[in-house]
DNA sequence: AGGCTTATTATACGCGTGAATAATTCGCGC
DNA sequence: GCGCGAATTATTCACGCGTATAATAAGCCT
């Protein structure tokens, strides 16, 4: 009987192959086709493999969500950073929120699909309070920036008020726009979102909407 | 051999058992561990009636969705038409989407769960977007009403515009105070949504928030 | 009271699951 | 260029899955 021929892998891009394919059958089959199989076959690998670089499939769906979070707030934080003032990284940063790469379907059934482990498998909960913190922290610091650049003081309780209502905003934009994504048309929903931001922050409207890119 | 001695229940209430039983399995482990032999335990019956009751797995599943999301959108009218005015109405709407029962841990993880199967199974995108639409309808016919009672003249794009900005803030604060509940005091929540929507839709400070209730 | 309908149980089936172990082949160090 | 350790495949295991079907008991109707 013939052996299949293979090739020898780098750990970190079989580790990555893994991850990418999981990703691949949660997104298309849900988390219930999820298998080892499925996985192992999307990654051009057998099944055995999967338990030679993670203890188990658990691990394998830890570090996939993992992957997931990281690849949104990235991007993000990746737009922002091209501003040149901090009311335009404020900006830019909204905007990604609501904008591909970020808002695809593909993505949310990924995110809903971890999120629903939440409350299950306390190192999920880990996972997701790890990242959620490091979003308020990124948002709350573009906007201290942009009050300081404004000259307008806030304290630092109305700063906070306001991230978790920025956060919340965009977190719901965000989901609005991706699972109604036929209902909008390409901009709406980022112009829809700087309008709303103004309106939070009480700014003068067209004040961040109407900035040239 | 003896068989296990049972009860004839009326069609209406086995239903809702299963249902019922359903999301405690979801809820529970998750919908990997939400299996018809599980499921059928914890309704106290055997398996093989659901198939009794329900073409397949699935369509009780889709039938335990539908519950899960009227459950939420029910929860919050009822709470609105208490209200004597249309301002007092829409303050209990926002109130309700961000208090419990609505806000629980529980009822998060279901949403999470079913949401993740909206790019899978396209009966799911269905019952998904019926009630999106009938959330933000109700949203808008709240509005609409505030507004004449405020004798506000509001364009109708304007007042989609700021729905679906409200809908998308309810939507992530939701989010965030079940996901984070810990984080927040008890009515830490609901008085950010109201200080944000009176942003969204450029009121004067208080005039939602301070109302008594 | 006793028969009929049917809700419910019990059991079987075929397939897929995650994990464990044994057997092989790859490719680097010498 | 060859041997040796490690990466990968192949195979096995015990179990759980959703569905299908037959046997049975419950309870309404007369």
């Amino acid at each position: 009987m013939n052996r299949r021929t293979y090739h020898r892998a780098s750990e970190a891009e079989r580790r990555e192959d893994l991850i990418a394919a999981t990703l691949d059958c949660i997104a298309e089959f849900g988390i219930q086709g999820a298998t080892v199989r499925q996985i192992a076959m999307r990654a051009g690998v057998t099944g055995g493999l999967i338990r030679h670089y993670f203890a188990g499939k658990d691990q394998m769906l830890q570090a996939a969500y993992r992957k997931v979070m990281a690849g949104m707030t990235e991007a993000a934080i990746a737009a922002a950073i091209e501003g040149e003032t901090a009311r335009s990284r404020l900006r830019r940063f909204i905007v990604a929120n609501v904008t591909p790469p970020v808002t695809d379907p593909r993505t949310l059934s990924l995110w809903a699909a971890f999120i629903s482990h939440i409350q299950i498998d306390p190192s999920f909960a880990a996972i997701h309070r790890e990242n959620y913190l490091s979003f308020l922290e990124a948002l709350e610091t573009l906007l201290t920036a942009f009050f300081t650049e404004e000259r307008r003081v806030v304290s630092r309780a109305q700063c906070r008020t306001y991230a978790i209502g920025l956060n919340a905003l965009v977190d719901g934009l965000w989901l609005e726009g991706t699972l109604a994504a036929d209902t909008f048309a390409e901009h709406e929903l980022a112009e829809n979102a700087l309008i709303s931001v103004e309106a939070l922050l009480r700014l003068q409207p067209g004040e961040l909407s109407a900035e040239q890119r």
